[in-house]
DNA sequence: CCTTGTGAAGTAATTCACAGCC
DNA sequence: GGCTGTGAATTACTTCACAAGG
């Protein structure tokens, strides 16, 4: 059944269906039942039943989803049918590290435009990318048809440099800096908070209560340790 | 009323409210409504006060909530009383600029020790650690103390080294690979995924409509755009 | 047998609305 | 006047359980 509108939950989770699926279809896996996908991302059964509902029927009765054909469907759901040109602003150990990071082209983003106002970072060269001016952003981003970007300055200029991105027409924005970023309706803000899961983590060690864990499968089988190691390493 | 089980959800936002009460702490603010906290941080009001009444009662009617006491309980409840040792397993790109990053210290958790396997990492020096072989985690995670991990290793690596983090006893992980580990019971695990984020907002992107945004303040006030640049710069 | 897809039921999270207090 | 804290109502999400199809 068709749906007009997709739950917000669901859509957090097509993400883990697509990597998942991914993985499976790597192995050579042709057919899997919502039972299997379940053991193999932490999700139950029935959730992802009713999760694909919502994006319509796709699936054989007695026997299973079409690993190629499902994870064709999740990824056209996402958008993922075309390339997304990003702009990274802020090039600090952060920003540079994801313009080197690859999980951005395994998954249809290219990173097409570094922004850093820093006069020494200028000029500079990552990747095969050259750091601008957050200046040149409003006319880079028409050119290159940009409209998702992410942030990874320091704190203190995370505003501006939204503002900055909001002006200029983007329309979305992954925000690693630790602030609460005020923009209008229409842009979609998701934050990337280092000191947020840390801590959600250091509740769980204080009080041993499971908050939210995503991705947490059956124990299943658990893999073989590794024999000791056969030389000496130097330890501190 | 001092609950004995906090909502998953609920504990997700206490972080937030850490955020935003030391900000509006470092503006010199005494004393803040649920109100005002709410358009500061970009939740609801009465979603603000279900989650503080969960802590216990700390407003005063008629006031509001005194910032630097409702700090200091919300960090309490979150176990930021105490300060945590944290091991970071993979040094590469993502692992080095995370090693570097000061919003963990800022925040109670210190980076106490850095493992890699590879050959030419052992031994390097990053920032005041060197980086040890994997080898020697169990000895070094006893010796300090560790109960929490962050795991940026490659992918394919990412579940060896996630058993060898439980064996030794660490019972929380921040895994910023795009796997889904498996763990036994009691471990959490809290996933960084870039890709999981940049497809959510490609889906935003694609049908406009809006996933589950933390953070979104009202529109408020709109910050000055900046004045056009003085001096030509280049582009491109 | 086996599985999907979905009404119905159950559970969790959010928001309302107001009594009680400053 | 203003604000908190919380029962009650609402909304959203998850899980059950089974009819229908392979």
């Amino acid at each position: 059944m068709r749906a007009e509108r997709i739950p917000p939950a669901t859509v957090a989770r097509l993400p883990v269906y697509v990597q998942g699926l991914s993985t499976l279809a790597g192995e050579g896996l042709e057919v899997v039942s919502s039972q299997r996908l379940a053991a193999a991302i932490g999700i139950q059964a029935p959730q992802i039943r009713r999760d694909l509902s919502y994006l319509g029927a796709f699936g054989t009765p007695g026997v299973g989803y079409d690993v190629k054909a499902l994870l064709q469907e999740v990824s056209g759901s996402l958008g993922l049918a075309r390339q997304w040109p990003v702009a990274i602003v802020g090039c600090g150990h952060l920003g540079s590290a994801l313009a080197a990071y690859s999980g951005f082209s395994e998954h249809n983003f290219q990173v097409v435009a570094l922004f850093d106002p820093k006069p020494d970072l200028v000029g500079r060269r990552v990747g095969d990318l050259v750091i601008l001016h957050p200046d040149c952003l409003p006319r880079v981003a028409r050119e290159l048809g940009i409209e998702i970007a992410v942030l990874a300055t320091p704190t203190v200029a995370a505003q501006g440099a939204a503002d900055k991105l909001v002006a200029t027409g983007i329309t979305s924005i992954l925000n690693f800096t630790p602030t609460t970023l005020t923009v209008p309706p229409g842009v979609a803000v998701r934050n990337i908070d280092l000191a947020v899961e840390m801590q959600i983590l250091s509740f769980h060690e204080t009080f041993k209560q499971v908050a939210e864990i995503r991705g947490q499968g059956a124990p299943a089988s658990r893999r073989s340790m590794g024999r000791r190691p056969k030389e000496r390493v130097p330890c501190d």
